[in-house]
DNA sequence: GCAAATGCCTGATCAAAGTCAGATAAATAA
DNA sequence: TTATTTATCTGACTTTGATCAGGCATTTGC
């Protein structure tokens, strides 16, 4: 344990350099590094002043500067939100945009930089960062509704079909076609689509469609690799629940195959119960639950 | 590689959070950061002013200041360097021994409350650190000298002989003892013991004893698991060559064992060919080259 | 021995970031 | 309606960190 307090004093130590390596180089710009920070939070669609103070923690009087600051380079612009006429929101102008663009390019730049250091395994040093990323933000996590034909969604569920073709030898990816041919039933009123979103990449999905009026189906329980152990399944599957009840629906069912051995015990932990089958291949076992 | 920038970016977000938050709790100690930063270099045997102006890559006029105001908190003293006049260092007081050890305690229960979040897996997470911390420290390897008895260099050999008991099944733990018996022999002006530093932490160590008048032999090369992947073993072969021709060696000799793979590609590629055998187990291969 | 380089210090100045106490306008609760 | 809360803005101020030119003592190179 006391060697591991070193280790990770040493973690800080190299990404501190490295972190304050890219600040650098956010500042060749012209732009002090709080201005680009508020910078490349805003959208072209525009973000609540509200929302990127509590992201940054800023205050109120120092955030209100650097906008008008941004705006004052014609960057951005402001406007008063109609809903409620105290918010204000922040919006790219082209020119903003070409500069978000300029510092995206300095953010790629050195990344591949980085991830040239990696030597042979580059992809070793990536699975180790999203380890680190998705344990610190595990407390960010934030489910959010999506539609099926969202291209998170299906990234989601490609890389979910991904993997139960690694799991299920029999299967081939072939068989599995994207994006799925009804994305109607994923719907409100009557079914649902939630992504788990870790900062702004998608770390799990779950999805709910209709059975008949009182019944509904529970499909395609996804957590990125990255991202196991931290109990991302289980809230997804609770939320999915939950959401089902709140539809209106008493009794949910799914299927599943058994090499899907972790996905399994957490139902059956959870109160799901074996059902007779009611769809056939890749489905090699069906459970219930009464909500 | 488009989705490997969006996860470095997120995982540089998450990080920088996280470095955020440890730099906020160093604050706490009412001294502003740069000089706590200062503190933390400084040593009871005393450290030059030079080697912290490096190391922070501060300017002189500004450092000069942190120091006084340490000095004015009687937490160091600040002595003129005998051997260079001009040249100063700087000597933690019993006081300032006191603050380094509260500063410590907050590293100390900050990593602890992160790995705390680690959930069932902290040690992945320790590992991932690593592997992160040792890519991006990369050009920062320093190898030292180091005494053969030195408890850095124990703890090396002890995991050094934890990986030798793994990889060979009818070696066990206890054939092989700690401190080495023979720490003369890896002493100047016959023998060498070097260990590779990556920050605080050692990420290899090989040494060289003598054999006879022209013969060095190679021992114990081993590189941490987490630093694999980066050339380190080739450095530190390349270092111990050289280091055997400066003393005055001719030819060099090692034994090694035939499921140390790795290594024995290494030596090969490196010119080292196959000589009769001179050792007993756990030696199954043994290797000369001539300087 | 002397010029140049080195290591550190001093003083002046600056930009960035953060803090705080009101001011203003709009929304909300009583 | 009126009082309170909320979201933002404004102005005054401070701390921190950084830069730069010059000064001084010492060491190094020739």
């Amino acid at each position: 344990m006391l060697d591991n307090i070193a280790r990770l004093r040493r973690f800080n130590r190299a990404v501190t350099r490295e972190v304050g390596a890219l600040d650098h180089s956010y500042l060749g710009r012209g732009r002090p590094l709080g201005a680009a920070r508020v910078l490349q939070l805003i959208t072209v669609q525009g973000t609540d002043v509200a929302d990127i103070r509590a992201k940054l923690a800023l205050d109120s009087g120092l955030l209100s500067r650097l906008l008008r600051s941004l705006e004052s380079e014609h960057l951005i612009k402001l406007a008063t939100d109609p809903a409620d006429r105290r918010r204000r929101s922040a919006q790219l102008t082209p020119a903003g945009e070409a500069e978000m663009q300029a510092y995206n390019a300095i953010g790629y730049a050195r990344a591949t930089q980085t991830l040239a250091r990696a030597g042979k395994h580059p992809q070793a040093l990536i699975d180790a960062m999203d380890l680190i990323a998705t344990t610190l933000l595990r407390d960010q996590l934030e489910l959010r509704d999506a539609d099926a034909s969202d291209p998170a969604a299906i990234a989601c569920l490609d890389a979910y079909y991904h993997l139960l073709c690694e799991k299920i030898p029999s299967l081939s990816r072939d068989m599995l076609t994207l994006p799925l041919s009804d994305p109607e039933a994923y719907r409100p009123p009557h079914g649902a689509f939630l992504i788990a979103w870790s900062d702004d990449l998608p770390a799990g999905t779950v999805s709910l469609r209709p059975l008949d009026k009182t019944t509904a189906e529970v499909k395609r329980l996804w957590v990125d690799p990255s991202a196991r152990g931290q109990g991302i399944a289980r809230r997804l599957m609770h939320a999915i629940e939950a959401r089902a009840k709140s539809l209106g629906y008493t009794h949910l069912k799914l299927d599943t195959n058994a090499a899907l051995t972790e996905a399994i015990t957490l139902y059956r932990r959870d109160g799901w119960h074996d059902i007779p089958a009611y769809t056939s291949f890749p489905a090699t076992l069906w459970l219930g639950k009464t909500l």
